[in-house]
RNA sequence: GGGCGCAUAGCUCAGUUGGUUUAGAGCACCUGCCUUACAAGCAGGGGGUCGGGGGUUCGAGCCCCUCUGCGCCCA
C-alpha cells in the first residue's frame, strides 16, 4: 500500500478535477491502453459518427461520444479487445459554404477562382479548423484510438468512394438522367430528398382568373407561389368536377405572360382543396412535372441557378423569386384578375445546410437505384440481425425502406469526392466511368471506335458526390476494406458492434451504412445502434449555436469535471428520449464526485502511518453488514449489466450511484466508524472497506473515467499493466446473493430510520443518549436482532438498549411499529404528548385505509375463489400485519393517557 | 393526408410478461443539524390515484376501444 505517497494533507477537502484530468488522459495514452491490434481476444469495435471537420463540440457530441466511451470502456474492462475509431467527414456541402463564406469576406468570389484555386483554399481551412473537435474529445474522456484516425477525404478513403461509384455503375444501379430534384438556390447544387426539411409556415394563397380564350367566363385557381404562373402550361381539373366539366379542352389565357394554355383533365386534382382548378407548372413542382409528361405538356422553365428568374419568363428577369412573388402580385391586382388573398399553412422545404427554400428542379444528375439496395438492408433489422434499441425504431426503418426512392448523389460542388465520369461528346451517353484519366481514354477509345481520341477531348464531370455516398462506407473504409477487402484488420474487426448516433440521421447514414455493408461486403456493418435522444434546453428547444442556448461542453467540463459533466449528460439520457438538458445535472455530477472523494479521503484518513494495508473484499465475514455490503454489490453487478445488455445506461449510471451513495458512504463506512471519536478504524475494517471501494471504482469507471483511476493509484501502488482502465470488470458472484442478510438489516435499517423519525419529531438532538426498547413478539427476531445490536448502538447515541420478545415498557414513552415490532423511547418530559398522539394517530389513519383496501378484496367472493392460492394468502397476511399493528398503535396511543 | 410514439409527484423520468404491503427515483421544496470523510454535506418531512371516458378481468398505471393534448418521421 503506498501510504507513503499518499497522506492526508495532500488530499484536498475538495475534489479537483482540473488538476487530475489531463495527466490520467496522457497517462492512457503514454501506455497506449487506447490503441487495437487484431488478435485472439474478442473484438469490440465502434467507428465514432464522424464530425464535420471543421465543426466545433457541441452538447450533441458531447452526449454522443460520452455513450460511445462509456460502452468502450467497459467492454474493455470485460476483456475484449475495444477499438474505436475516431475521425472526421469532410461535409462538403457545409464546409465548402463556409469557404465561400471566408473568401467573401476577403473579397473574393468562388466564381473567380479555378477549381484548384479553390480546392487550394478549402485545404488550408480544413488544416487551420481540421482537427480542433478531436483535440476537444480528448477532455471529455474519450478512449480513441487515435493511431487510427481517418477523414473522409484523405487519399486512401476517396479512392474507395470512387471504387464503389465504379462497381455500383457496372452493376447498373448507378444511372445519369434528367430528373426533378431539390435544388438550392443559396448553395446552387442539387440536395437528396434527405436533406430537405420541412417547415410549417405562415403563406398566402392568392386566388386567381384565368380567363377562357374564346369567352368572357373564367377559371379560378389558387397558388401558394404566384410567381410560377409565367411558366404555366396548363390548367388541370378533376374529370369528375361538374362545375367544371364544360371547360375541358378549351384554352385560358395565363395572366400577365398572356399565354394561351389548353384546359386538362386529370384525377389527380382533389375538387375539395383551393378552388379545384389546379395549374400545371412542370418545370417547378414535382406533381406538375408527372402530370406535365403524362399528358405531353412542354416544360417551361423560368428560374436560374440562383433563384432569380431566367429569359423564359420573359417579365421580371434578374429579379429574385420572392421579390417577384410581390410584383406580380401587384400586378395581378392593378390587372384586376387577383380575386383574394388567403392566409393558410402549408409546409415549405428548407435546405438542410443554407436554410433557403429549396425549388424543385429539372436537372441532369447522377442517381442511384436503392430498390435492390434496401433490400438485405430492411430484412437483417427486422429479423434483428442487426438490433435497433430502442427496437420502436424499426418502424420508422421499415417505412423509409418500403418506400425508399432513388438517391440523388452529385453535388454542383468542388469540396468532395469528383464523379469519375469522363465526357467525350454532347450526347446523353457519350461518357465513360472510369478511375483515371488513362483508364478513361481507353474506355473512350473503345467506345467511340475513335483510336485516336485524345486525352484534351475527354473531360471530367464537374460535379462532386453527396457526403453521405462516403460515410456509408465509413465502418469498412476505416479498416481500408475496400481497397484490401482481405486485410487483417477489416477481419478482424468487421462487423463492428454498436454504433451510437441520433434517430434524425438514421436515414442519412445509418440506414445508408447499413445498405452499404451488404452491398460491399455482403454482411451488416454493425450489430447494434444505439439511438439517443436530442439535447434541448428545459423549453425543449433544440440546443444550438444559432439560438444561444447551448452551454459549451468545454465551459462544462471546466466548471463541474469531466467526470461531472459525462454524468450529468447521462443521468437524464434514457435511450432514444431527448435530453433536457440542465447544468444542476452536471452540477448534480460533480456534488457526486466530491461525495465519491471524500469517501476515499475517509478511508485515508483513518490509515495509520507507515502500516501496510491490503484491500481485500469481505467475502466470507461473519459480520451482517459486510454480507449485506457484498450482496448489494453483487446484485447491483448484476443489474448494471442487465442494462447495459438493455442498452439502459442511465439505469446503469443511477444504481451505482445510489449503490455508493446510500449503502457505501451512508451506511457501510458510517459502520467501520471507531466507536471512539478520533480512534482510527480497525484495520481489518478499512480492508474490507477498500477492497469494496475498488470494486466501486471499477463499476464507475466507464461512467468516470478521471475520478476512478485517480482514486485507483492512491490505493495501491500500481505496476504497468494495473491502470484501471485495463483492470476487469467485476463479476457476479452468486453466492455473495445473500437475501437473508440483506433482510434483517433492511430491517435494521427501519429501525433506526424510526429512532431518527421519533428524534426529529421530539426534537431530541443525536448526541442526546435515549433508552430504547424494542418489543420484538418473536423470539427469533429477538436473537436476530441482540446479535446485531451493535448497529444500532453506533448509529444511535444510546443509554440503553433492551432488544426482547416481550420486553415491558415504561409509560409515556414515544414510540413506533416497524413490521410488527415496537419501538419504545421513554421522554417523559421531552415529548409534546399532543404531538405524539397525532403521530401515532396518523400512522392508524393509514394502517386503515390500507386495510380497507385488503378487506375489500378479501370479501370478494370471485377474487378468493379465482386469484391464485398464493395472492389470496398473500393478502391474508397483510391483513393480519395490518391488525397487529393497529393494535399495538392503538394501545400505544392509550398509553399516553 | 399517412406512419410512429408519448401523456405517472412542481420538474425530468422508472414502473419489465396485469396481483409483496392505498405507485418509485433524482432534482426542487419544507424542518432541524458544521454528528470522528463530505454544507458540493447529514437527518427528517410534505407531495401524485397514474390525461378524460368506456371496456376486458376476481384484480389494471400496466391489456382493448374512444376522446383530448403533445411530439417526431414521411408525403
Amino acid at each position: 500500500m503506498s501510504t507513503d505517497s499518499t497522506s492526508i494533507n495532500e488530499l484536498p477537502k475538495q475534489f479537483d478535477p482540473l488538476s487530475i484530468e489531463s495527466k490520467w488522459y496522457s497517462y492512457w495514452t503514454e501506455k497506449n491502453y487506447f490503441h487495437s491490434e487484431p488478435d485472439n481476444r474478442e473484438p469490440f469495435a465502434v467507428v465514432i459518427p464522424p464530425p464535420n471537420v471543421t465543426g466545433v463540440l457541441h452538447m450533441g457530441h458531447m452526449l454522443n461520444n460520452t455513450i460511445q466511451d462509456v460502452l468502450v470502456r467497459r467492454a474493455r474492462m470485460l476483456g475484449k479487445n475495444a477499438c474505436w475509431v475516431p475521425g472526421t467527414d469532410h461535409a462538403s456541402i457545409a464546409t465548402e459554404a463556409k469557404v465561400v463564406q471566408r473568401l467573401r469576406t476577403k473579397g473574393i468570389k468562388k466564381s473567380d477562382l479555378s477549381r484548384d484555386d479553390f480546392m487550394k483554399h478549402a485545404w488550408e481551412w480544413t488544416e487551420e479548423h481540421g482537427g480542433i473537435i478531436l483535440e476537444q474529445l480528448k477532455k471529455l474522456g474519450a478512449s480513441c484510438d487515435w493511431e487510427r484516425t481517418r477523414f473522409t477525404l484523405e487519399e486512401d478513403l476517396s479512392e474507395a468512394v470512387i471504387d464503389s461509384f465504379i462497381e455500383l455503375h457496372q452493376r447498373g444501379l448507378i444511372y445519369r438522367g434528367l430528373r426533378m430534384i431539390n435544388w438550392d438556390p443559396e448553395a446552387k447544387t442539387a440536395l437528396s430528398d434527405e436533406e430537405v426539411i420541412f417547415k410549417e409556415q405562415n403563406s398566402r394563397f392568392y386566388h386567381i382568373k384565368y380567363k377562357l380564350t374564346d369567352s368572357d367566363d373564367f377559371l379560378a385557381i389558387a397558388t401558394t407561389r404566384p410567381e410560377t404562373i409565367l411558366a404555366d402550361v396548363a390548367v388541370c381539373v378533376n374529370p369528375n368536377d361538374e362545375r367544371y366539366k364544360k371547360f375541358i379542352g378549351k384554352t385560358v389565357i395565363v395572366p400577365v405572360i398572356e399565354r394561351e394554355v389548353p384546359v386538362i383533365a386529370d384525377e389527380y386534382v382533389e375538387m375539395e382543396f383551393g378552388t379545384g382548378c389546379l395549374k400545371i407548372t412542370p418545370a417547378h413542382d414535382r406533381n406538375d412535372y408527372d402530370i406535365g409528361q403524362k399528358h405531353g405538356l412542354p416544360v417551361i422553365d423560368m428560374l436560374e441557378a440562383d433563384g432569380t428568374l431566367s429569359a423564359e419568363a420573359v417579365h421580371y428577369v434578374g429579379k429574385d423569386r420572392f421579390e417577384v412573388r410581390k410584383l406580380i402580385a401587384k400586378d395581378l391586382e392593378e390587372a384586376g384578375v387577383l380575386i383574394k388573398v388567403e392566409d393558410m399553412q402549408n409546409k415549405i422545404g428548407y435546405s438542410e445546410r443554407t436554410d433557403v427554400v429549396i425549388e424543385p428542379r429539372l436537372s441532369l444528375q447522377w442517381f442511384l437505384n436503392m430498390k435492390e439496395l434496401a433490400k438485405p438492408a430492411l430484412e437483417h433489422v427486422e429479423n434483428d440481425e442487426i438490433k435497433f434499441h430502442p427496437a420502436k425504431f424499426k418502424n420508422s426503418y421499415r417505412h423509409w425502406m418500403e418506400n425508399i426512392q432513388d438517391w440523388c448523389i452529385s453535388r454542383q460542388l468542388w469540396w468532395g469526392h469528383r464523379i469519375p465520369a469522363w465526357y467525350f461528346g454532347e450526347g446523353e451517353n457519350d461518357f465513360v466511368i472510369a478511375k483515371d484519366i488513362d483508364t478513361a481514354l481507353e474506355f473512350a477509345r473503345e467506345k467511340t471506335g475513335n483510336a485516336q481520341l485524345q486525352p484534351a477531348e475527354l473531360k471530367q464531370d464537374e460535379d462532386v458526390l453527396d457526403t453521405w455516398f462516403s460515410s456509408w462506407l465509413w465502418p469498412i473504409t476505416v479498416f481500408d476494406g475496400m481497397k484490401d477487402p482481405e486485410n487483417k484488420d477489416i477481419k478482424y474487426y468487421y462487423p463492428t458492434q454498436d454504433l451510437v448516433t441520433a434517430p434524425e440521421i438514421m436515414f442519412f447514414w445509418v440506414a445508408r451504412m447499413i445498405m452499404a455493408g451488404y452491398a460491399f461486403r455482403g454482411e451488416k456493418p454493425f450489430s447494434n445502434v444505439y439511438y439517443h435522444g436530442i439535447v434541448r434546453d428545459k423549453q425543449r428547444r433544440k440546443m444550438s449555436k444559432s439560438l444561444g442556448n447551448s452551454p459549451d461542453p468545454l465551459d462544462l467540463i471546466k466548471s463541474y469535471g469531466a467526470d461531472g459533466t459525462r454524468v450529468g449528460m447521462l443521468f437524464s439520457s434514457p435511450a432514444g428520449n431527448d435530453l433536457l438538458f440542465d447544468e444542476a445535472l452536471c452540477e448534480q455530477g460533480r456534488n457526486f464526485s466530491n461525495k465519491i472523494w471524500n469517501a476515499f479521503r475517509f478511508l485515508v484518513m483513518n490509515m495509520e502511518e507507515g502500516r501496510s494495508y491490503t484491500p481485500k473484499l469481505p467475502k466470507n465475514s461473519d459480520l451482517l453488514v459486510d454480507q449485506w455490503m457484498m450482496s448489494r454489490l453483487n446484485q447491483t453487478t448484476a443489474a448494471m449489466n442487465e442494462d447495459f445488455d438493455r442498452y439502459r445506461l442511465n439505469e446503469a449510471l443511477q444504481k451505482v450511484y445510489a449503490l455508493v451513495w446510500d449503502d457505501f458512504c451512508d451506511w457501510y463506512i458510517e459502520l467501520c466508524k471507531s466507536d471512539v471519536p478520533g480512534e482510527k478504524v480497525p484495520a481489518d475494517r478499512l480492508e474490507s472497506a477498500l477492497g469494496i471501494f475498488e470494486a466501486l471504482m471499477k463499476l464507475l469507471h466507464p461512467f468516470m473515467p478521471f475520478i476512478t483511476e485517480e482514486i485507483w493509484h492512491h490505493i495501491r501502488q500500481r505496476d504497468q499493466d494495473q491502470a484501471l482502465i485495463v483492470s476487469s470488470w467485476p463479476i457476479v458472484q452468486n453466492n455473495a446473493i445473500n437475501p437473508e442478510s440483506e433482510e434483517t438489516f433492511a430491517l435494521i435499517q427501519q429501525l433506526v430510520s424510526a429512532l431518527r423519525n421519533i428524534r426529529a419529531e421530539a426534537n431530541v438532538p443525536p448526541s442526546k443518549p435515549i433508552d430504547v426498547i424494542i418489543n420484538t413478539h418473536n423470539d427469533e427476531t429477538t436473537s436476530r436482532l441482540n446479535s446485531e445490536s451493535w448497529v444500532i448502538n453506533k448509529l444511535q447515541k444510546l443509554s440503553s438498549l433492551n432488544i426482547a420478545t416481550n420486553a415491558e415498557k415504561p409509560q409515556l414513552v414515544a414510540s413506533a411499529v416497524v413490521a410488527g415490532i415496537e419501538i419504545s423511547v421513554p421522554l417523559a418530559g421531552l415529548i409534546d404528548l399532543d404531538k405524539e398522539r397525532q403521530r401515532i394517530e396518523k400512522e392508524i389513519q393509514r394502517f386503515e385505509g390500507f386495510k380497507k383496501g385488503v378487506e375489500a378484496k378479501l370479501s370478494n367472493e370471485s377474487f378468493v375463489s379465482r386469484a391464485p392460492e398464493a395472492v389470496v394468502q398473500n393478502e391474508q397476511n397483510k391483513l393480519r400485519d395490518a391488525n397487529s399493528n393497529l393494535e399495538k398503535l392503538r394501545e400505544q396511543l392509550a398509553s399516553l393517557g
